[in-house]
DNA sequence: TTGAAAGCGCTAACAG
DNA sequence: CTGTTAGCGCTTTCAA
């Protein structure tokens, strides 16, 4: 194997007569350049293979062209939606994008912001559930938040959870279901989440019903979740509706349903939360609240962009979601 | 909005009232330093906040320590899995990693080739579906291969497609079927893959019974994929028996079949492959063949970072898959 | 046990 | 139109 030294700006400047400014130039564009310089350094470039080091420029550029994209797991179908998408539109506007899976683990969230803040990426979209880290108030370097509140200054893409709330338990109470249970991850008082909650106990409270919540968190496994609704079941026969926090959820309550006896939709109604992709195609029976993934991707974005480039008046938004009918309800 | 200018070592050597060698020797705990020295230097630190510069040290260093991921999209249960999987053993390794969604074009893959051979990532994991990549072939820069054969000098880690094919042929076979289709995507002979077919081939062969087989792309939408399948299943209205190439194929085939009133198990019967998190989740009545993801993620970490310590002889392996079985064949 | 100085590879004033 | 020079912030010989 041969051994290879690293080719850089001064070596192509040598073989072609000219000086490092003005490679740096033909590299970058810049300037005035005569054809015949442009060209005796083009070819050098290419006889060297020439790669220009990224590293170095970032260095003196102080900007790394790097976001990183902090959520719970990427094996999730709405956050796999929401990571390509983001990732998509970051890699038409020539940034690169960091997985960063924070297995709802503080530590590990607390890992990329520190990226973040030793200027190792230029901005950080964080849709993780930890709470109370505090740096999040500390900084103003660029942060968006997608559905959760971090900190007063840091700008989130939600949907609209409180319509979202209310069209799916609207629906169950169209079908004509009296016993309506709702299923959430545990709430913390930062995430917009609590707005679907809150939807579902207005709706309820106004028809003079009694809300009735399940809570799942979101890191457990899938037999864990199990458990906790077959103790639901058991506890609540007469259930005959379900409001779904996710459409995971509602996939396993329908299997656990089935265990009980109660058959979708004749004698349970359910409907999910998400709409995202994957799930659309797996589990199509499932009617469900949709989640406007690609326009929060859009918007994230957008965002971000403007905490990058200075922009102090970043407004959070809202977005519109969207029922979609199938099966299961 | 206080002006904040950044705090290098140079302000902390100040502070502190030592040289910025001794600065750079506190933070990486290296060389003679008397304990005064280091509480001084640390005092500093906190005092102006310091965050030490990464680009610099990656500058000087060489190394970046990011790899990035190009795989399709990370929007498929088997690749959310896989990248998620990767990306837990790469982190507490130390490396940070980029979410590279080639999206099947050949373009965007070589983007992110050319962030390796620019020494913006230190490594590569590719399980994209493109061939041709001539650059693939000149490079010894670290890549390792999951799923799909890139160049000769370049590693793959895959599972036994072979096997997976006999265990799913197999199966439809016992449970009697005769007339048994495989679905699988457009093949270049640069992909593993092909070992499926050439299981369903060898075994229907074997059996005296005529091979059939439909492509579906892999970056077509699923509506386009239900219509090669309605295709399929009027071409061949005798078919009771489907091998499919992954499970969202299947779980679109079994619909399709709907259409046509063929009904799963009793007059059809499918297996799928892959056994992602996901659709066990979501469809956990496919009968599947699962691929090691978690040990395939673990094996592809170790190859990599071989490579990028220098080493040489660097193999590729191939790892033993497992017959889900449920209630779909 | 500590410091001075050179340099990682590139860019951008500024001057010609 | 092109070159000189001074850094970006850090690490590491080498010398003290």
């Amino acid at each position: 194997m041969v051994e290879k030294k690293t080719i850089k700006l001064d070596d192509v400047a040598e073989l072609a007569g000219v000086s490092k400014t003005t490679v740096s130039r033909v590299l970058n564009n810049r300037g005035y350049l005569s054809d015949k310089t442009i060209k005796k350094v083009h070819d050098a470039m290419d006889k060297l293979n020439y790669r220009p080091n990224v590293i170095a420029r970032q260095l003196f550029k102080q900007k790394t062209n790097l976001v990183a994209l902090v959520f719970p797991t990427v094996d999730n179908p709405f956050f796999a939606e929401l990571e390509a998408e983001l990732e998509k539109r970051f890699d038409q506007l020539g940034y690169r994008v960091l997985m960063g899976n924070s297995q709802d683990n503080p530590a590990k969230e607390q890992d990329y912001l520190k990226l973040l803040l030793n200027h190792q990426v230029d901005g950080l979209i964080v849709g993780s559930h930890n709470q109370g880290i505090s740096e999040y108030q500390k900084t103003t370097r660029p942060i968006v938040s997608i559905e959760r509140f971090v900190g007063k200054q840091i700008p989130v893409v939600s949907s609209d959870n409180y319509q979202g709330g209310l069209l799916a338990v609207q629906r169950l109470l169209n079908d004509g279901c009296k016993h309506i249970i709702h299923t959430n991850y545990p709430i913390n008082l930062v995430s917009p989440n609590e707005l679907r909650q809150q939807a579902y106990e207005d709706l309820m409270n106004k028809h003079h019903r009694k809300p009735i919540t399940y809570s799942v968190s979101f890191d457990v496994s899938d037999k864990e979740k199990e458990r906790v609704f077959r103790k639901m079941f058991r506890e609540h026969p007469e259930v005959d509706g379900i409001f779904a926090d996710n459409d995971t959820n509602a996939s396993l309550i329908i299997r656990v349903g089935k265990e009980f006896d109660r058959h979708v939709p004749d004698d349970l109604k359910v409907v999910g939360y998400d709409g995202a992709n994957i799930t659309r195609t797996l589990s199509p029976e499932l009617t469900t609240i949709q989640q406007p993934i690609p326009e929060m991707a859009t918007k994230a974005v957008e965002l971000l962009l403007q905490l990058i480039e200075g922009k102090t008046n970043v407004k959070s938004v809202t977005l519109p979601v969207k029922m979609i009918n199938s099966t299961t309800a």
